[in-house]
DNA sequence: ACTCTCTGAATTATCTATAATTTGAGAAGG
DNA sequence: CCTTCTCAAATTATAGATAATTCAGAGAGT
């Protein structure tokens, strides 16, 4: 009754599955074996062998023919690859999302953007980061564009929860401030520059961690 | 061994089921009962349901949890969708290419646009037209992105093909031609906006077709 | 007389259990 | 020391069982 609302089992296990790889743990590289999963879930491997499909839509694990999948490892590249992604895409979806923008949607962003103001953790940091962009971006009815922004998100969660794991840094807000006061004027143009460049350089804040070694 | 290379059973169910429903031979909206499809392949519902998944990736199907698959109906907004993702990650996978861009992968490119000027019908020139875009975005050493891409490129594809079936006028391909030009000439910034343009253009089409009746 | 609802059968998706094919490694022989 | 054959483990596919949903028809109420 808890988790178990009415979703499909596979759904269920691409979800824990998915959890554990971002959370880091189980790390990059590592097989994933149907029959394990399989057991551990106390299910067939017919809903896992499921679950890894969905998992590989989501960039999180990559399937060879006959070999199984492991994890899907991420180079630097791949990191600047889905913030590259993540920039074009939502800066298209907040152009097109910009004029259904109601100041009620506003003011939950800004919510949102206090709220991972007091967060402790990475976690709920996380969480209150992808609640802002998603309220911001949902209103530009293409659905399509949203599942693909979303999968980016989770692959740069896992990046983030890889990048500072211990010691962290609550990183800046006052992108997201100037996107909302951008948008509160009308600006779309302006809104959609600055998002761009906000999720760009959550590239770049792991690069100067790599440099201050 | 014809046709049975070695790849998973699902891989070929997925890419048969594909070329139905972009040719227009499994119209939208029609429902795809996995039992008859696994009957027609000789299988069993298994590998017909990752197939399913398969296509539910390329957005080519839509899956309601305990009610089956259907194929993806496409409104208007969804062509625009496509074309303006398409526009979005193709000028943002040209820019991060030109760099690596040699003349033989120009010259080469230059060859398929030729191909496809001499098309006779919509099925080579869709071919000839894929092959122009891979080979000049293929260089930026994204591979997510270039997945993204090529996934697009299948829903565009089902588009042009539904949109002219018997009449069908050969597109223009001057903007090919400015592509490569200012790719020859070095103007990378320029080719990623005419690529943008071009491809977005191709959502213009049909409704010029629709305004036309 | 018509419509709305409830019940039951049939159809369909989902999952479990089992068999077959393939890959990889280790040991034995040249 | 290298090659080859054999055995074990894991993925892929098949068949069967289970649960859920839809459609149709009958009965009651307006």
């Amino acid at each position: 009754m808890s988790s178990a609302k009415d979703e499909p089992l596979a759904v269920r296990i691409s979800r824990e599955l998915a959890a554990r790889i971002i959370s880091g743990r189980i790390e990059a590289g590592a097989r994933l074996r149907q029959d394990h999963i399989a057991e551990e879930f106390g299910a067939s491997h017919v809903p896992v062998r499921e679950a890894f499909r969905r998992l590989e839509t989501q960039g999180l694990v990559e399937s060879e023919p006959r070999r199984g999948v492991r994890v899907a490892g991420f180079t630097p590249n791949a990191v600047r690859e889905v913030a590259e992604m993540r920039a074009a895409l939502e800066a298209l979806a907040l152009r097109n999302a910009a004029p259904h923008l109601t100041r009620a949607i506003l003011d939950e962003a800004e919510q949102a953007n206090l709220a991972s103001d007091r967060a402790q953790d990475v976690h709920t940091w996380e969480e209150a980061n992808r609640r802002f962009h998603r309220l911001i971006l949902a209103p530009c009815g293409m659905p399509r564009l949203l599942r693909a922004v979303d999968d980016l998100h989770t692959a740069s969660a896992r990046f983030l929860f890889s990048g500072w794991r211990a010691e962290w840094e609550r990183p800046t807000d006052r992108d997201h401030r100037a996107i909302l006061a951008a948008l509160r004027a009308g600006d779309a143009e302006d809104a959609a520059v600055l998002l761009a460049r906000h999720v760009r350089s959550i590239d770049h804040a792991p690069k100067r961690r790599v440099e201050a070694r």
